[in-house]
Order: structure tokens, then sequence, then C-alpha cells
DNA sequence: TAAGTATATGCGCAACTTCGCATATACTAA
DNA sequence: TTAGTATATGCGAAGTTGCGCATATACTTA
């Protein structure tokens, strides 16, 4: 659904564009995928026994994936592997590993704050 | 919701908080807001102005952001002044933005492709 | 050919999102 | 205090997403 050319001025358009590849790696099973994709092509079965997914599932969110671009696929006999298309995203993921590792241990200090006033006062 | 702790072992967790930010990010308005901070703080009332929004609406996507905590507040008088938390979101939103005009860009030489295709058989 | 394996698709329901409208809260200035 | 400005919240309708189940397609091997 990517119009470009026949909607608004491009800016709107260009957002739109980037807040589907957002959407398309909000859910945590899509980042599971990813993530075992980090060091090369796997096959499409393989993701069902490492992440313990129903088949279909996994289909679905792979689809999510593939309408938006972010893997590509490679058919070998009655297998398919999948693979991410662009490097770019896995330095995008990586750095998005450094961002969450900050917030998170960020927010279990606030936690233990918490915990520790809760505990003073309960 | 971001149950550390006491749900299953941290990777599973971590992917929920991962896809929470995604999540907060995949919306045409909130990336446009994002992309206003880029520069430093900015009142919650320019965005009206400046994105064109109605204040409620404006009002509840600065809402899903603060609850990731990717953007943080500061009050002055009646106003409220809006900033991105972390720098390092903002070298992600321009990694992304680099891996975004990649990709427009071949998707743009394709449906040049796909058009001279359909001029020469209709 | 038939049976088996790998993957994709269609359908329906429950859960969530987005938006506009109305309203509430908080601060300022007269 | 009252009027005005800035921002946030609650609600309901319309749309979207995620999931399991059933089924379809495609390839392989006997």
């Amino acid at each position: 659904m990517r119009n470009f050319a026949y909607t608004k001025p491009m800016p709107d358009s260009l957002r739109q564009f980037k807040a589907e590849i957002f959407q398309a790696l909000a859910h945590p099973t899509r980042i599971a995928i990813l993530e075992q994709l980090k060091d090369g092509e796997l096959t499409a079965g393989s993701f069902v026994e490492r992440l313990g997914l129903e088949q279909a599932n996994l289909s679905q969110h792979l689809a999510v994936m593939r309408a938006r671009q972010i893997v590509v696929t490679r058919k070998v006999g009655n297998q398919v592997f999948y693979s991410v298309r662009d490097p770019l995203m896995l330095e995008i993921l990586a750095l998005m590993r450094r961002y969450f590792h900050k917030q998170v241990a960020d927010s279990m200090a606030t936690m233990e704050q918490l915990e520790k006033a809760e505990r003073r006062r309960p």
C-alpha cells in the first residue's frame, strides 16, 4: 500500500512508509524471527522448532515481513529459505538492542527504588 | 505492562519490550512528532500548528510515547515542553532514515520498471 | 501414481488502535 | 474571582491485528 506520487506531498507518504516498517517490527515473534536471521538464512520450518510456533502463525508473520520487503526468500526443493534483505536492517536492530539494554537497565533501577520504598512503607 | 522478573525467561519479555517501542514508533504522526524533536524540545502546542493535528489527537499520541518513555516532559507555567529522552533514539531514527531512503529508491526503480513494462504491453 | 513433508492462505473471533467529540484539569492574567 | 489559554482524559464508532483452525498448494520420494 506504498502509494507514492499519487497521494500527498512526499514527506507524508514517506512517513507512512516508515510507519509500516516499524509496524512490521512491532511484534515479539517477528523480532525473534529477525534475531534468528542475524547470521544468515534459515528455512521457514526451522523457526517453528526454534521458536515453538504454530506453523500457520509463523507463516503469517513471515508474510508480513515479506510484504514490507524486510525479508526475501529463496526456494530450494520444497523448502523456502528466508534472509534479511538489507544488512542495514541488522545494524538498526543492533542499535535498537543497545537502546533497549540501556532502557531496561534504567527501568530496573527505578523498579528497585520503588520496591525499596514499598518495603519501607507497605 | 513491562513485566520483568515474574514472567518467562528474560529473552521473551525483552522482545515484548522491544516490540512495544516499535509499536510506539509505528504511526506516521508519531514519527512526525519525533522528527520535529530532532533539534531539541518543543511545547505540546507547537505540534498542533506544525503538523496540523487535532489537539486531543496530538495529546493521545504524546501519551503513547510518554508511556514508553521515548519522550520526557518539563512543565513551565501552563506549557509542557517535550523532548526525546535518549539521544540514542535519534541515532536510531537517523539510521532508519538511511534505510528508508535506500528502500524507497529501490521501490521507485522497481515501479519504473513495472511502468515501462506496462507501457510496452498494456 | 499415492503418500508424505514443507509452506501458504482463508476465515472468524477477540483484542487493540485511531480518531473526533466532549469534557476536565492546570496555569495565567485581569 | 472570572475569563482565557494550554494540555490531558473518557467515550464510542470504525477500522486493524493476532491467532487458531481448517484447508490449499508445491515439491519429493517410493
